[in-house]
DNA sequence: TCTGGGGTCCTAGGACCC
DNA sequence: TCTGGGGTCCTAGGACCC
């Protein structure tokens, strides 16, 4: 049977409710399972004679991989790649050579010029992904969904030993994809989810709230989820590196640094502190699209180009909005320009919306509010303030931004 | 020719209402 | 003439995650 550890710190709380409720939460079982490399891995399904090569995923326009005369697959090579694509996922021995998720794919050709490229199959991934989840709900019948590659589970009521019952669900998901995975499991998500990353690929950790210093605190504080570049940099500054040295430090100090909140918070994750619940279900706040230019565009030179990608942009987030029954309320425009710095703007609708045509209109509205400073990068289209229920819908003439901006005087680079 | 695309959550200020 | 708060909505930006 299961033993239940006490975190170290428990005589801090004098109240009898609040030991209850802090026994009540340690004494959860969360499991936290990640996919191992999961798209390169799919790829490796489909072309297992690439298998033990560094394979990079990633790109746009990149072609598949033919097969030749003598029935083998011709790939692209990495040192080959041009354009402003960046790193998807890689395989381990690609990551062996340096190469990253969200590297530049021509930063990472001068790492590793003879890694194979492969173009991103989403389908694909989706497909996988469906047949790991449903492998391992029927096991466990917890399960929040966190993306396409990793799930967190509650098995606190389930009666078997934590061991045996991850090797089950391990070996689930490799009959239903033929694919690994990481599991890691502990009395919360925030410590599951380092955990699963502990001993990758193919791993299994299970860590008591008592493994804390042994384990967790020698770990750099990046390893949190949710203490990235900006905080761990900040963080460093201040003297503070691994997550036992966040234990050590005070949480007036935090607070002053990082605000009440976030403060409060990067206290009690150093200490194991986390009880939120598994979220089982979700309903969507927003849906967008965006689109990085082949080359930086030019406010007035290339209205034309930029009408056309406007127009698609609403078109696409229009057909989501239609694909999930969703209207919305509220509809964003993001430019991110030349020298990468990115302006948002909104606009609020009286009824919910959903056609290209409204979404457009509101766009114009979007628009006219921006300086346009410098050339442009990327243009994003966002639906937001979501509702499962139509408004009424108003015909307006349609206002032509870029025809507009034209005539307009501009500082442009 | 370094740096994608899809999301969530938080903060902070101003408008507006009671 | 000057003096309140609380609540909600809207907008903009930023950090972070997969």
């Amino acid at each position: 049977m299961r033993r239940y550890t006490l975190p170290v710190s428990l005589d801090r709380f004098e109240t009898k409710l609040l030991k209850d409720l802090l026994v009540a939460i340690t004494a959860r079982r969360i499991a936290h399972l990640d996919m191992d490399a999961f798209f390169a891995s799919v790829e490796l399904l489909r072309y297992p004679q690439l298998k033990g090569k560094p394979v990079v995923v990633g790109g746009r326009r990149v072609p598949a991989p033919q097969l030749n005369a003598e029935g083998e697959y011709i790939c692209g090579r990495l040192g080959d790649y041009v354009g402003r694509g960046v790193v998807t996922t890689s395989t381990y021995e690609a990551r062996a050579l340096g190469v990253f998720s969200g590297m530049g794919l021509m930063q990472s050709a001068r790492l590793a010029p003879d890694a194979l490229l492969l173009p991103a199959d989403f389908e694909a991934y989706k497909h996988h992904s469906r047949l790991f989840k449903q492998a391992v709900a029927t096991v466990v019948n917890v399960i929040e969904d966190r993306g396409i590659d990793e799930i967190y589970l509650d098995l606190t009521d389930i009666d078997e030993d934590t061991e045996p019952l991850a090797q089950r669900i391990k070996a689930a998901v490799r009959d239903a994809t033929g694919l690994s995975c990481s599991i890691g499991i502990s009395p919360n998500k925030l410590l599951s989810k380092i955990c699963s990353d502990l001993d990758k690929p193919d791993g299994l950790t299970i860590l008591q709230i008592g493994d804390l210093p042994d384990r967790i605190w020698p770990l750099p504080v990046s390893k949190v989820n949710g203490i990235g570049p900006k905080a761990t940099r900040k963080l460093e500054q201040l003297g503070i590196a691994t997550i036992g040295e966040l234990a050590q430090a005070s949480e007036q100090v935090l607070q002053q640094h990082f605000g009440t909140h976030y403060g409060q918070w990067l206290h009690q994750a150093a200490h194991g502190i986390d009880d939120r619940p598994l979220v089982i279900e979700r309903q969507p706040k927003s849906l967008s699209r965006e689109t990085t230019f082949e080359r930086n565009l030019h406010v007035r030179h290339d209205r034309a180009e930029l009408t056309r990608i406007t127009d698609s942009l609403c078109q696409r987030v229009s057909q989501d909005l239609a694909t999930k029954s969703f209207w919305c309320r509220t509809v964003g425009l993001k430019v991110k320009f030349a020298d990468f710095t990115v302006v948002t703007r909104d606009v609020s609708l009286p009824q919910p919306v959903q056609s290209a045509q409204a979404l457009r209109q509101a766009l114009s509205e979007c628009l006219k509010r921006v300086q346009w400073h410098d050339r442009i990068r990327l243009l994003g289209v966002r639906a937001s303030a979501l509702s499962d229920q139509p408004g009424v819908i108003q015909q307006n003439p349609q206002l032509g931004f870029w025809e507009a901006e034209s005539d307009r005087k501009l500082e442009t680079k």
